[in-house]
DNA sequence: GTCTATAGCCGGATAGAC
DNA sequence: GTCTATCCGGCTATAGAC
């Protein structure tokens, strides 16, 4: 199993797609060596069986996710700048993505455990450390991992239910510009209801 | 196919945590028949297909499930008693009812028309309805639709995460509890981030 | 490294006896 | 309404030629 080829990473781009919009079980090893241009049987030259081309294929996706979070966060003088920095990477690593955020949706509600563990190692952790700091700084106030989650929930949910809200009567299609959201969550945040 | 037997709600009673767990994919008509002590074969007796059967499970778990939501909001007097009953809704219905919240992720990610529109019926619409009055009075200053979404997203993404959550290091067992969740998220929406 | 062919299994659905 | 038996299609994975 040469793990350089160009077939091999064609494999993977040809996947990822494919795994995202239909989960695991919806996909048949043809349709990945379909749209690779191969047959079914080729693609075990490069992989041992359909879970390890899975496992690698989110690797690759995973990886190299995380760039620029503590370069933005450093970037920024006020910690108003930072947390709307903050929830911009959430908005535009997560809503530029839709193969990383429905990938990531599918293993949330899997919960296998190994792939759960690459999960947290490849995105999760490398942004709660380097979030950490500046989630403490924002407020002693709140535990920071549960701040973490909720700042994050504020947006992926957003982006979770955007089907479902298309079909609620409140509906307005900017709503799901990012512009609109990045200043939704950030003025809750800072402001909260504000209630009179 | 007769509705009303007794062998009709079993059924769906043991193919609900089936799904839930698996997936639709994930479980097979003699996993279903198996539960409940039948064979697959009956199962045509009372639904026309896997599909069918399917979609009875869902209605069935969604139907009447949104019940107290506006006795609730009725019953709390000031602002932070209805925004800690809204939260606590929340909290308490998808926090207790691990099969409900499964399905609901699941159904958001494989986002199928017909079963969307179940979801928006049963669930999301209903507690939009009762809530779009109190969220208005929470605070004008946010889209209610968009505000709904959050508080909803501040629950349900500690829900979602929690897998994950396990494995990150600023874990702790206790952010699990509903009333820190609760006292967690009404805080954070009354008072936000409280940057100095 | 890719192909054809096929083994072997599993899952949905039907037929027909009871 | 449930059973046994079975059909049929689809899927993973392997064997072996090129």
């Amino acid at each position: 199993m040469p793990k350089q080829t160009k077939t091999y990473t064609k494999i993977l781009e040809a996947a990822l797609p494919l795994f995202a919009a239909f989960g695991y079980k919806g996909v048949a090893m043809r349709d990945i060596a379909n749209t690779v241009g191969i047959t079914a049987a080729a693609l075990y030259n490069h992989f041992p069986n359909k879970e390890g081309l899975y496992l690698k294929a989110l690797e690759y996706a995973f990886e190299a996710q995380v760039v620029g979070l503590s370069e933005t966060l450093g970037k920024a003088r006020t910690t108003h700048e930072r947390l709307t920095a903050f929830v911009g990477f959430w908005v535009e690593t997560f809503g530029s993505d839709v193969i990383l955020r429905a990938l990531l949706q599918r293993e949330m509600t899997d919960a296998d455990e190994t792939r759960l563990a690459l999960l947290v190692q490849h995105v999760f952790q490398p942004i709660y450390a380097e979030a950490e700091n500046f989630l403490v700084s924002l407020s002693g106030r709140y535990d920071p991992l549960m701040l973490f989650t909720s700042i994050a929930g504020l947006v992926m949910y957003h982006f979770e239910t955007a089907p479902i809200r298309k079909l609620l009567s409140g509906f307005h299609p900017g709503q799901d510009e990012h512009e609109t959201l990045i200043k939704h969550v950030t003025t809750l945040l800072e402001l909260g209801v504000d209630i009179a």
